[in-house]
DNA sequence: ATCCTAACTTGGACTTTGTCCAAGTCAATA
DNA sequence: TATTGACTTGGACAAAGTCCAAGTTAGGAT
């Protein structure tokens, strides 16, 4: 992730320790943290890092485009570093587990002219939803 | 919407005069309003309802099928009563604005099965995004 | 090396959205 | 028309996020 962090300097950013430890949190595959999971991992290796710092920061990243913030249910935001491949969200109903999954095609074709009312279409979030295999009810053990 | 209201009291539901008009305001297409919108129209013709009836009465009425709540943005949830034909949204980056939309196809079959996880992937949201006729820019007036 | 300063961080107050509860009210049945 | 369990109410509470004045600091200038 110190790629980012070079990325972020040649855009002008100053290099604080907080910064730092924000990106670091959000670094690997299908990490979808919630601002106030990005403050608690982040507290573990800075204590003093605060609550604002965190939301600034995470806001600067979606500001970048190097974060993406998904808002798969109403509750919290979430946030997913995962942002230079296009991709959409897998979510357990149960317990709220999210995949980064990539379907084929892009999903806007699907959207007729006549079905855009006039509207410049940019852009199709997609979350599928599903009970994953630790949710999903077992076929009963056979006696 | 007496419809919706007959078939409500079929399920046991007490009719009172705060149901009824929460469930009058939810009435015609394009509909997506916030609870506090669902409040304020509500108080228009009932002043005495308070905000705890409402969100329990759209909870309700999310819990029997008759309402779909969409999170559209970070923000509010929407309550949508156009839940008896499967539609997805198109949302104006610009002013908010949502209508709903009929794309082509099932959504849920672009997604492949080395892409499910395991999960058991029973539906797919999709959120067009986009500028609306009024936020989009206008080509210059020439002179 | 050290100074300077605009940029950054901090903690706490505040807002928005939503939930919970004990006490009071009322729709529908008998 | 009396009864009662379901419904409603207002206010306290909680979670998620924003805002701000005051203090700190990264990094260029000296």
């Amino acid at each position: 992730m110190s790629d980012l962090l070079e990325r972020l300097r040649g855009r002008g950013w100053r290099l604080t320790s907080q910064r730092r430890v924000v990106a670091e949190v959000l670094d690997g595959e299908h990490v979808h943290l919630t601002a106030d999971e990005v403050h608690a991992r982040a507290a573990a290796h800075l204590p003093e890092i605060s609550r604002a710092t965190v939301y600034n920061t995470l806001g600067e990243l979606v500001a970048l485009g190097e974060v993406l913030e998904v808002a798969t249910d109403g509750r919290a935001k979430r946030y997913d570093p995962n942002a230079h491949r296009a991709h959409q969200h897998l979510v357990c109903s149960g317990c709220g587990a999210i995949r980064d999954v990539h379907p084929h095609g892009d999903p806007l074709t699907a959207l007729p002219a006549a079905e855009r009312f006039g509207f410049a279409v940019t852009a199709a979030e997609v979350t599928y939803r599903g009970l994953c295999p630790d949710c999903r009810p077992r076929p009963a053990d056979r006696p």
